[in-house]
RNA sequence: GGAUGGGUGGCCGAGUGGUCUAAGGCGGCGGUCUUGAAAACCGCUGUGGGCGAGAGUCCACCGGGGGUUCGAAUCCCUCCCCAUCCGCCA
């Protein structure tokens, strides 16, 4: 979420900027009630004064009618102010709805648009488009003739949307996983496995929301716990309340988990094969920076995606993200959007986003300045590395042979143990 | 899942209803002394917020939330977390 403050000192700003972002909000509204929870707060500082200025003066009383007659202002002092808590009580729990749903501010050079159909294409990778001499298959065909994937299975143990991964594809997934860490521990990342839950609030706080129609997540019943969408929710919310020096910064991790989507309102749009599933595993990066460090931390995390998707050979294209398509947090992001042979079309493999200090302030994670007084938000930052399914799309779809063999980049072999998966007779 | 003991400032730790304005120590910062340093001594040293041009001043915060009371770190309820033991278990 966005400072008070600002938004009450920049309110033309912020609504141009929920103007672009498609967020319909109120800000008038807020400002107003903002200015109203002021007044409020005021007015319940004053009535705590007087009523601590009477206790104090009850222990030092010289006598017992006059105690009494203390005690009772101070009960009349109570009833007041817990009469105005409970008017600013209301004023902050309207405010504090709107302005969880205001939006980050963006990046001046975001392109402005409703939604993905603004988003501009920035570059390609080093691997060019495949040019098959043969009629090329889909990943769902492919898998099917190569014994890769049991969508049958998935469905009838947990419905459409799951599926189980087997023989070569079982060890494409661990080649993926160990490719990704051994790049990210390269490049100072520490490496983590997270829990596949986690609690509402920190959902919340890294800006997805629990509950609700439109939900895009599972929840346990009778618990506050959902499964996780993404490593995000775990790895930012590791540091949660936590104030940081600023020495320790920038803070890399790289987190291994499943990601759990309920893909609601999505059925009946890309919903063949792997493309849109309702489980995957995937390896994610998340960093902690300081403020002036986030842009350049953004470009970097772009620059690794596209080493681990050049590294696998897949052709992509890199797409700044138009502003009704960022979401609440992010700043700025970049996706990595795959050839997909299957499809015709590219198809969005990796995201990395610039949430600034949108999450920090969500969940209170700040830094300290050595010398300094006070305490400031930092930045966070988050970028798929891999998500296995989509890039086993990719990667069967590119790399199948006439022969219907997939060759394995040379990047992963080892990590294989295999430089080919068998084909069979076309 | 059950039992017991805990959660206090950057860290350790005292504090069981009213000068808590949270003792004391460690660490940190500044100073005295010294050629310099150490030691010793002296002083300062939390976070968030409100008002104020500022000096400053007020409010809130002792794991989170709620309650009792004129008054809560302290009493009550509830949740979370940590430690130890028991049970179950890969």
């Amino acid at each position: 979420m966005l400072d008070r403050r600002f938004i009450v000192e920049n309110a033309e700003l912020v609504k141009r900027n929920c103007a672009n972002r498609g967020a319909r909000i109120d800000v008038d509204r807020f400002v107003e009630l903002e200015q109203s929870r002021k007044a409020r707060l005021i007015e319940v500082e004053e009535l705590n004064h007087k009523a601590n200025e009477v206790s104090k003066s009850i222990g030092k009383a010289k006598d017992q009618a006059e105690r009494e007659s203390r005690k009772e202002q101070g009960r009349q002092l109570r009833q007041q102010t817990q009469d105005a808590q409970a008017k600013l009580d209301s004023v902050a729990a309207e405010l504090d709805e709107l302005l969880r749903q205001i939006p980050n501010l963006s990046h001046p050079d975001s392109p402005i648009g409703a939604d993905d159909k603004s988003n501009l294409e920035l570059f390609r990778g080093k691997t060019p488009l495949p040019e098959f001499d043969f009629q090329p298959l889909d990943h769902v065909e492919l898998a099917e003739k190569l014994d890769l994937v049991d969508f049958e299975a998935g469905a009838n143990v947990a419905g459409h949307g799951f599926y189980f991964l087997k023989n070569d594809a079982v060890l494409l997934e661990l080649a993926l996983q160990r490719y990704a860490i051994e790049t990210l521990m390269g490049e100072g990342f520490t490496p983590v496995t997270t829990p596949d839950l986690a609690r509402n609030e920190i959902l919340a706080g890294i800006g997805f929301i629990p509950r609700g129609p439109e939900t895009q997540i599972y929840s346990v019943e009778n618990t506050d716990l959902s499964l996780i969408a993404t490593a995000e929710i775990t790895l930012g919310g590791m540091l949660a309340g936590q104030t940081l020096d600023a020495e320790s910064l920038p803070k890399q991790l790289c987190g291994i988990s499943h990601c759990f989507r309920t893909e609601a309102g999505a059925h009946g749009r890309a919903t063949r094969g792997l493309y849109r599933v309702h489980q995957f595993t995937k390896i994610e990066m998340f960093v902690f920076t300081l403020p002036e460090e986030s842009d350049a931390m953004l470009d970097r995390l772009r620059e690794i995606e596209c080493r681990l998707f050049d590294g696998l050979e897949i052709p992509y294209r890199v797409v700044d993200t138009a502003t009704g398509d960022l979401g609440g947090p992010a700043y700025r992001k970049f996706d990595l959007e795959a050839w997909m042979p299957g499809r015709g079309e590219f198809g969005e493999v990796t995201s990395a986003s610039n949430c600034t200090d949108y999450q920090a302030r969500r969940l209170n994670i700040r830094y300290r300045v050595k010398g300094e007084k006070g305490t400031r938000f930092l930045h966070t930052l988050n970028g798929t590395a891999i998500a296995v399914s989509r890039a086993l799309i990719a990667l069967l779809e590119n790399h199948q042979q006439a022969d219907g063999s997939i060759i394995i980049p040379e990047a992963l072999r080892s990590w294989m143990g295999k430089e080919r998966i068998a084909g069979w007779p076309r």
